[in-house]
DNA sequence: GTCTATATAACGATAGAC
DNA sequence: GTCTATCGTTATATAGAC
């Protein structure tokens, strides 16, 4: 059997196995409540060094959803850019993929990480809101007005109906989160419904 | 001019006035957060008498909520027993209500409170879920039931459907208050297209 | 003077500092 | 790991209404 070193210096794979074990702490404690000596120990390295890659405990997190959410956000952009189909089609695909991500273990306890942390932390909610959420919520937007354009769609406010079309999954993660799996959030009779919801509410005039 | 005496007896008022300074002080700082001892202060009385009208900490939030949310859910169930026209009129009515109960300055900070705090408080949560949001949640879906069942709406998952139209309503308030009044969420222009979406995810084919 | 609403003061657990 | 301060909770004293 060979023994660990003392030291490893392994300055690739340390920042992903710090935010891995900040993502873990943070969704389970909340942000003010973990201390960074927890999450250094989760990680197996010592406090100083989590310094050396983030500037402070509130850029750990950011970097967490960053690193986390970020991504998945690009991911639809890239959706919508690269489908040819018909926008309905293309709601089906993008909604797919974003309920997947709302739903996540690892995504559904940082909704509620924001929304209870946010008053706290200004600077958090600030870069939750441009990086994340507003890029979402705009994200959306952009694929409604895409259906109008081609006269799938009726017309109406893009920005207000995203939030019609993706508060409902937000909220049902949320709820989940916040009281626990109930019979009422069942995802699996949920999002069909909503999503047939969602495409009626749509639908240009005279089409179903 | 008068000096108001050391101590008052006032059986009747103490309640009510200990319920407001509460729910101040809860909205303001969070449940976990808020000592009763500035509760007390607030109230104008000491922490012990607090303790006269309410069993302890818990007992006084869960009596807030019940005095506070608990009416303003039976008025939408009496609006529903009560109207007499098409459920799409009645759903507009008890949107509207539901709507400026959902935004109002007491409510909304209520949403937050239950969000962050619920975790370390299971049974306040628990008291949440089936004293006011579960009952709200039904209360919608038998407004769909009673549409589907004059033909006006579709056939649909009605609890499913009830979260379609009153969660993005929540987390639109929710949003407001965390991440403060944005552009994106101005309830002007939110809650009209909201309810047209509705109406029109809704409708029975062949009606708009 | 009696009854009880209310304040003062003490207790004990628990979290945070050092 | 220990010590201390804080806060929810409870016991006791007292003031006000009748």
């Amino acid at each position: 059997m060979t023994f660990a070193p003392k030291r490893q210096r392994r300055k690739e794979a340390r920042p992903s196995e710090i935010m891995a074990a900040g993502l873990k702490a943070f969704s389970e404690r909340g942000f003010a409540a973990t201390r960074l000596e927890d999450v250094a120990e989760a990680a197996g390295v010592s406090k100083a060094t989590i310094y050396l890659y983030f500037d402070n405990k509130a850029d750990l997190l950011k970097a967490i959803l960053h690193e986390v959410v970020s991504p998945r956000m690009g991911e639809l952009e890239a959706i919508i850019h690269a489908f040819d189909g018909s926008t309905p089609d293309l709601l089906r695909a993008i909604y797919g993929r974003a309920s997947a991500v709302v739903s996540s273990d690892e995504v559904r306890p940082i909704l509620k990480l924001i929304v209870s942390e946010a008053g706290n932390f200004p600077d958090i909610a600030k870069f939750y809101w441009t990086e994340i959420a507003s890029r979402g919520l705009h994200t959306f937007a952009q694929l409604i007005e895409r259906g109008i354009e081609r006269g799938e769609f009726r017309r109406c406010d893009p920005v207000a109906t995203a939030q019609s079309i993706i508060f409902p999954l937000l909220m049902n993660a949320l709820a989940t989160e916040v009281f626990g799996p109930m019979p009422e959030f069942n995802t699996d009779k949920f999002h069909p419904n909503h999503l047939e919801f969602v495409l009626r509410g749509l639908a240009a005039n005279g089409e179903t």
